[in-house]
DNA sequence: CCCTTTTTGTTGGCATGCAAACGGATTTTG
DNA sequence: CAAAATCCGTTTGCATGCCAACAAAAAGGG
């Protein structure tokens, strides 16, 4: 080798292949920026977890639904589902029953206070997006939630 | 508008408090977004979990670092960030030792062969944050990039 | 109609992720 | 310096999150 490392920075198009930083790195930003997100949903939202909340949100905009089409709808695997549905039916938010034309499936439906509760959470909802979307003025949110839906 | 709620559905821009749609949420596209990006790395890379990776990147990055420092630059807290780090070491990815002038701290370095191993990723981690932006073209990812920043 | 495939839900196992409560060490402050 | 405030690391507890393996039921195909 005459000279490897004679200038380690100086020509970074050729020798070195673009170091690895982690705070560069799109899943890292994504996981943090979730993460913020969680924590500002944490601070306005006491009541329900981020999934019970998006379980019974989707339940109420969708009506019932078998327990594995509403872990599509929300995004969640049906070994997720089925624990965020246990919890939900133990608290009296939703509860189930058997589907009569297809015995595999589970019917999961909004109980009253189920009902109750998520309309009673939906402004504090609104606002968590809000705040969450807040460091950006109106056109990059815009921007940022067209990008965001692209890259799903 | 002189009534605001004279017409409770009749004025979509007054009365109605904007549904509460799931899938228009921030939250739930990022929490999407994260979820198809591990899916891609989970594709690419089996050796290690992603936070495992992310945490010898960040070694490699810095050298050596108290557990908790660690913690705060791969963004995990205390109770996390211990999980890991044992499982590495279990592995032999990593090694500790108590820090000589405070005895509160556990130095967290790379083994050789944690070393070797985070080396010999860096190549597909990349191909993983490439293929995660790839439904983007260059100028949307430079400023999807910019809003996450900024959003963080 | 039988056989294959798919779908639905369950279970076990492992890895985050975070809050709360602790004990011990160090730093800050009055 | 001594008390108070912080910081470090640990543990417990609970809630995702996903994989793999299963059993039962339904759908599809020949």
């Amino acid at each position: 080798m005459d000279k490897p490392e004679a200038e380690p920075e100086a020509d970074a198009s050729a020798a070195s292949p673009a170091p690895y930083r982690l705070d560069d790195q799109v899943g890292h930003l994504l996981r943090r920026a979730n993460q913020r997100h969680l924590a500002i949903y944490g601070r306005a939202i006491q009541e329900l977890t981020p999934m019970q909340f998006a379980t019974l949100a989707k339940l109420h905009e969708a009506g019932a639904l078998s327990q594995n089409a509403l872990g599509r709808l929300t995004a969640m695997d049906a070994a997720t589902i089925k624990g965020v549905v246990d919890r939900l039916r133990k608290s009296g938010q939703v509860q189930t029953e058997n589907d009569k034309t297809d015995r595999r499936r589970t019917i999961v439906s909004l109980t009253p206070e189920g009902r109750a509760l998520v309309e009673s959470l939906f402004a504090r909802a609104h606002d968590v997006s809000r705040e969450t979307l807040s460091p950006l003025d109106a056109t990059e949110q815009a921007m940022f939630l067209h990008l965001l839906r692209k890259m799903i």
